[in-house]
DNA sequence: AATAATATTTAGTCGGCACTAATAATTATT
DNA sequence: AATAATTATTAGTGCCGACTAAATATTATT
């Protein structure tokens, strides 16, 4: 046991020390808020999304500096370095292998993978992960539609909007849905907005903040913070 | 996160405070200790399983104390109370269904699922091990042989004895082997001593602590050690 | 430009769980 | 029974990663 998590996978592909959850939390949400669209990723939007005071974001990304992993220039935000990239890339790579995996083959339901997958992520190891994507068929997506990186941290991207910025007028499909809210992922899942569903834009209300969408199932109203985290 | 760690379940199923992995640990070290027979579990046994220094023993033995999990007397050893148990034989049973997992669906080694499952068996939810169980067709024992503790912790123990136990002249065969030590697991498997594999005791030569034994690849002379890891 | 609001960082704590060194209790040996 | 050896415990630290309160920097507003 000794002062190193158990946590943390040892046999790391590249001899790399492991790193603890925490670290790896960190360093995938800053990745994840850059994904999002953010360009300076801030001490408080890091602090948000991972539930923490901001003091405490302020110092992991001090850390994260001294361990090479980011640039952080206090009060002007952080960025990955080459190495904390190809990390936070792993651990995406390890939480979509994962979500898959639940979903395809251990048939767990949409809502509750992601805080499956969540915790596993820290702890499984490279064989493993080989294992369950030999086992999947090397798929190039997670259920949500969100692509798997490959072992480099190399994806290709679909081009996709979000439905929130798609203008009335859109006619298409459903190519990805953003898997990190149990309750929105929930609520979508009802009105049948999910992976494939064909979709149209019937009027954005941007003053209301509001799109009239056409699904199979009928016509629906949808707020735009859910209606950003669809794609099509 | 704040100061509850990520690594235990959320979700017990008995609105139990989720635990850490430190205690999981120390709780199934306790419980393995007395099912290798010990009756007194000491400070010292519990050390050297888990690989810590005596003092950090004592003190996570007065915390079991303190959240009624295990009964410490200072210098007389510790046993687990009911809860402790119970809890002990859930992380067991999450252990080796994992193990059983990841051998039968996965096509891990057989030497390196302990390893795995030792981190596993912390994060994952009653869901994805029921999942699991299901995927199986609910086995009851693992690729060890070692049986599987049904939900409230019961199993039916088979009749074994340890290999290092059963006299000269014994006929049988393997029916469970320790997975914990990968090394031995290893030599084990060399020697196509795995489960089921016939075996017959030529001679015990107490005083070299040395077994002749004959299987079907031949005979062989195995120290008491690892003979003591083997049922038959 | 001065002030107010907001974001970030520093300073200082705390809990969890390891560690070493030193002390005390128990067991074994003479 | 006295002493030596072993085992367990206390005492005191350290690291990690959370926290709050207070100070400082940045941005927005008047």
């Amino acid at each position: 046991m000794n002062h190193l998590e158990k946590t943390a996978r040892s046999e790391n592909a590249l001899g790399r020390a492991p790193l603890s959850a925490a670290v790896e939390d960190y360093l995938k949400a800053i990745h994840a808020l850059r994904e999002d669209g953010l360009d300076v990723v801030t001490t408080q939007a890091i602090a948000n999304r991972l539930q923490v005071a901001p003091p405490s974001a302020t110092a992991m990304l001090k850390k994260l500096d001294a361990l090479g992993l980011a640039h952080h220039e206090p009060y002007r935000g952080v960025h990955l370095s080459e190495a904390g990239e190809k990390i936070a890339r792993e651990i995406v790579r390890h939480h979509r292998i994962i979500e898959t995996f639940l979903s395809e083959i251990l048939g767990l339901e949409w809502d509750k993978i992601h805080d499956e997958a969540e915790r596993l992520e820290h702890v499984i190891s490279e064989e493993l992960e080989a294992a369950m994507m030999k086992k999947l068929g090397n798929p190039t997506c997670d259920p949500h539609g969100a692509p798997i990186p490959d072992l480099n941290g190399a994806w290709k991207l679909a081009p996709q909007t979000r439905l929130s910025e798609a203008g009335a007028g859109f006619v298409g499909k459903v190519c990805r849905v953003a898997d990190e809210d149990a309750e929105i992922l929930r609520h979508l899942s009802e009105l049948r907005l999910c992976l494939d569903a064909p979709i149209e834009v019937l009027r954005a209300e941007a003053r209301e903040g509001v799109l009239k969408l056409r699904l199979e199932s009928g016509e629906i109203t949808l707020g735009l913070a859910p209606a950003a985290r669809v794609w099509v």
